[in-house]
Formats: structure tokens, sequence, C-alpha cells
DNA sequence: ACAGGCACCAAAAACGTTTACGGAACCGTC
DNA sequence: GACGGTTCCGTAAACGTTTTTGGTGCCTGT
């Protein structure tokens, strides 16, 4: 005999009514409640979640799903960490868990995906790295499970996303190294078709455009979002024969690279290019010189997705009426000496 | 009608007969099977989770528990995502699932444990950080859930684990640093009770004895394992009244506030002081001088890790006849700039 | 023609919960 | 004292699978 059973053979008492006082439910009096919730303490009972989620049609677990292919997640944890820590904070107000989905890197994310709503692990999904033309979405509007997005599509439907500024982030980069003097300003664009990709490259369209300044599509350069990829980026930026004076990137850990390209060939950030980059973080608050980046709070950020995830859900969104949520995620200039002329 | 229900009464056949077809029974004929295949493929379906576990009793998911308040995992770029991709190449070979059970940073871990093990969403775990005297081990032995340890314990009970080579880092580090001429060597080991830094202050005291060293308890430093620890570190070795000439690190974004504390005091690493990192990052790897430091394969040590449960694991413990392993994991010296005298 | 074996499949039980339903006991009211 | 209402609890069905059991039809060998 295990679990409620059990414990309503020791408390002579149905299964039901054990059940019912777990749950809260009104019809079951006081003192029987305070006797099941004594017992179920003291042998460390715990509701079989096969058999709740079987009776309920739920799960009670929110999935995160992490590509570990993309080059931009495998290279920072720190990021994710934050979030979770955001997010769970969330949940837990629910009695809601989070499971962390990492998708294997050999895997096709939009299969992955499908095994995982088929089996029905989960409640809502929270999806990161959304590329310009995401699969996923599709599947999971037509399944009808409750997601938002970390990062805008250009997939066509309405679905909740937030995505980090980088609209934000490429034309105040572009205002300040204009301010600063600069007019041949390049961008680090990631290779892949990631859709944030798309986001900065308009925005500094856009900036260019606005200040006046011509756009030299030897300027975009694209490299794979790793501190490898930083480093063939300032190979790529040596070797140029009308080498730009200032840079942008909108990877975090592609200053990193540079910064060591620079100093093998003798230069510096800030003195002999300027640089602003990306995420503020733990190595680029401790680089010499300071990176210029951004800031954001990965816990707040956590905090808005699991609150606008909950939104979409019928059973939550009453606590949570926002709506669909499409929202731009602030970030704060940080400033620092690599962008200095 | 949903499910296997469903799938069932558009072939004209019975519901035990599709799963049997399903899960490769071999009592069906060839042409039911491809049949059902064809039909289950064709409307998307995948058996549903909950329904599965309640009938077999287990959920063909393996847990991955982190710590989200451990400093040394909330900062630990690029460990997990490397570890998750190994695990999951083993898993997959079996039709096993990983998920990443975040712990929150407010919550007891051992609480979130137990939770998890009661809702039974997972068949076996792998937690990490252990601590010198862990509950979690206690918690899953009592509970016979297979699980293993990254990182052992001084908890008493036989349990699997693997372990970097934290020994081998502090022994072969003293040696290397004694070998260039160091004899006043210091050494930083994290302020909590995580078991590494026993270990590693272990085999940091008996090379030093070994060496015929005297061991000076000030040259033993306890920072947060976090890239601030290394800042608090640096500060702390530069107002030290007899300064040592060297250090070995036990965390890896010690050596960044370290840097950063040093070339603020006009110092740097491999000149004024000597450093031994701990694991190769793309961090470490691209700083100036770079850092000489110990690397590990985060892939093959997730295959490992995979490989070592599922041996713990009776119904695949066939598959891999490694009985219970107990492991400690090694790690390579990369020599780079910053221990030269 | 018949026993026995084989290949295939239908039926039903079981897993651990939640919850709709109904019933027993008690209370107060006319 | 009958009756409606309330409070509490037991009973049983239901969720979607897997698996056991048993049965049907066919083949084979005598």
């Amino acid at each position: 005999m295990k679990g409620i059973r059990r414990l309503a053979q020791d408390l002579n008492i149905s299964i039901g009514t054990v059940s019912r006082a777990l749950n809260g439910r009104t019809d079951v009096s006081e003192d029987t409640r305070r006797r099941v919730l004594e017992a179920a303490a003291a042998m460390g009972y715990v509701p079989n979640q096969a058999g709740r989620s079987l009776r309920q049609g739920n799960t009670n677990a929110i999935g995160f799903m992490i590509e570990l292919g993309a080059d931009i997640n495998s290279n920072s944890d720190t990021f994710f960490m934050g979030v979770f820590d955001g997010v769970q904070s969330v949940l837990t107000r629910h009695h809601l868990d989070l499971v962390a989905l990492p998708c294997p890197a050999d895997e096709d994310p939009s299969a992955y995906l499908q095994r995982m709503i088929g089996r029905r692990l989960v409640d809502g999904l929270i999806i990161s790295a959304t590329h310009r033309k995401d699969a996923r979405i599709d599947l999971l509007t037509k399944a009808r499970i409750p997601f938002i997005a970390l990062g805008r599509s250009m997939t066509p439907g309405d679905y909740p996303w937030i995505d980090l500024d980088f609209d934000g982030v490429a034309r105040r980069g572009i205002d300040r190294l204009v301010a600063a003097g600069h007019s041949r300003i390049a961008a680090a664009v990631p290779s892949n078709d990631i859709n944030l990709g798309f986001v900065f490259l308009d925005s500094y369209k856009a900036a260019l455009k606005r200040h006046g300044l011509p756009l030299d599509p030897s300027l975009i350069i694209r490299v794979p979002s790793s501190e490898v990829g930083g480093y063939q980026l300032g190979h790529d930026l040596l070797t140029m024969k009308d080498r730009p004076t200032a840079i942008i990137l909108n990877y975090e850990l592609l200053a990193l690279g540079l910064y060591r390209q620079l100093a093998e060939a003798g230069l510096q950030a800030g003195r002999d290019l300027a640089i602003i980059g990306f995420r503020d973080n733990p190595v680029s608050r401790f680089m010499s010189p300071r990176l210029t980046c951004f800031r954001l709070s990965l816990r707040d950020l956590g905090v808005a997705l699991g609150e606008s995830l909950l939104a979409s859900m019928p059973a939550y969104a009453d606590a949570y009426p926002l709506g669909m949520v499409q929202r731009v995620w602030p970030m704060e200039l940080i400033p620092g000496e690599s962008d200095l002329v």
C-alpha cells in the first residue's frame, strides 16, 4: 500500500477526504485536515505527479527550452541561471515548478519541442533564441500550449514575447559613437538567422541614415556568437584596408576575443578602436579597459517572463491581467572606457 | 476521443494492439505495426507521459539538479551547458529525456529535492555542487532513487560520484610553483562548505608538507566563488604585510577579479604575482596574460555522468557494466603566462 | 479429422490521483 | 416531529496508458 491510500488507511479515513484535505477544499473539517497534514508531513507524502496529471490534465510544471546547439546559448549560462531564478520566484507562488529542457545540439529544436509537447510534461513553455522564422511558434500555437518567446520573431501570428532592446542598443550605441566623432562605424551581427541579429542590423542602418552617414556593407561583419567569433572579428577588422574607427557588438562574449586580437596587434580598445559591447556581465565588468555596454536585470527579466506566461494561461490569468505581452526589455547603458577615442 | 483511443478507433483495432505496435512488441503482425506507425506519425501522436508513468511506474526522464543559490553555479559560465550536452547524448540512446531542475535560490536544496522525488517526475538524478555534509545524499538513498553526485562528499555511505580532480589541481599547481622557485604560495578556497574546497585545501597542505614548506594559515584565503570574490581576494593579497609570491585558485572566475585588482594597483599576473587558475574556459583563454589553468572536456564529463548514472539503474545497467562509479575526473594543465615569475 | 502449436489480437485490470455525487449526521425552525 | 439546510465524508468513476490473460483462427503433422 503506497501513496494516498496508505495515508488514508493510517488515518482510518477515505482517500477522497485525504485528497480534499491536502488540496485545501472547504468540505473537510478543520480537525481532520490538520490530522491529514500532519500525517502527510510525517511520512513525507508528496502526491504522485503522474496520477495528478492524468486526472487533472495538467502537470503543474513550466518548461524553459534552451538550445544547446545555439552558440549564443552554449557560451553563456550566466544568462539563464539569472533568468531561471526570476521565473522560479513567480512560479512557486502558484505551486508550479520550473524545468529546463535542454535541446540536444544534434537534434532539431522543433522535433524536440514536439516530443515535449506530445509527452505533455509541462503546462506552458518559455522558448529562447528565437529565430527569424521559427517553426516552434507554429507548433505551440497549433497545440494550444501557452508559451512566451524570449526574443520576438518574424513568424506571422500573434503570440506573447519579450525581447531585449537590440534596437535601442544599436541606436544608442551609434548615437554615442557619432557624438564622439566617429563616422566609420562597424557592426558585428550573428552569422545565423537568430532574429535579434536582424533587429540589431535594421536599427544600425536606420541610425546611420538618421545621422546622414553612408552605409558601407563591408562594415557589417557576420561572426559566430562566441568569444572565438570575437577573435575572428578582430582579424577581419585589422585586415580591412579602410578600417573603421568604431564598432558595436551584439553579443557579450565578442568583446573578449576582440580585445585579445587587438592586444596581439599591440592595439587597445578605447584608444585605437572604439568598442561598444553588449551585455554587462561578470566578464565585461572586469575587462581592461572596462567595456562600455548595456545592463539588464536577469532576475527581473525572468519575473516578467514568468508573469507574462501565466497571464496567457487561463488558470492563472486573473492574477496577472496583462493581456498578450509583447514587450521590449530596456537595457541601461553602462559607460566604460572601451569607447573613448 | 483522444490519444491512443482515437488512433485505435481510426484503425479499427484495439488500443492494446496499438500500444504493443508502438512499443515494439513482437506479438503484432508486421502489417498492422506499419499501419499503426503510419497513422501515429500522421496524426502526430505521442503517448501521454502521465498515463505511461502511472502504468509503468517510471517517467523516462532524468533530472539534473542545479542550485541557483550557490554562487559557484550562478556564475559558472558554460559549465552546465557543456555537461548537459554530454548527458543528453547518452540518454537519448535510451529514449530518456534530460530535464534540468533549478532549485530556487531561496529554497532549501533538500526540501526542493524532496518535493521532486515525491512527485516522481524523474527516474534518476544528477546532483551537483555537493556539500561536505549533504542531506540530499541521504534523501536519495532512502528513497532508493538512482543518482550520481557531481562532486564527492563526506556524507557516509556508498554512492556513485564523479569529482573533478581538485586534489590533482592543487598538487600539480604547487609542484609547478615550487619548481619555479616559489615558497610563499597562497590558496584561495571557497567560503562555503562545498566539499571541493576541503579536498583542494587538504591537497594544498599535503603538497606544502611534501616540499618541506611551512604552512602559513594566513595564506589560506576564503572568498566567495565569483568574480567579485576574486577582486576581494586581490585586495586581501595586496594588503598583506608579508605578501605571497604565488597563488593557486580553485574557481574559474576568481582570476578575473584578481587580474582587475592587480591592474588597478599597477601590477600584473605572471610578473608581480604567479597565478595558477582553475578551469580553462572561454574567458581564461582570452585573458591577458593568458591564464595557466586546467582543462577538461565538459561533454565527456557529461557522457561519463550519464553512463555512470545508467549503470546504477537496474533497467539500463546491463548496457553499462561499470559497477558503482566513484571516479576522479582528470584535468590537463594548460600552461599560460600567468605563472611565470 | 483432430490435437497441438503458433500468430495475432480483444478485453480488462491496473497505476495514483481528483472530483462529482450522494448520503449520513446534526442543527435549527416552523 | 417533520423538514430543509449545512457540514462532513465515503464511493466510485475517470484520466491515458501498458500489460496480462485469454481467445480465435489458421496451419501443421499425424
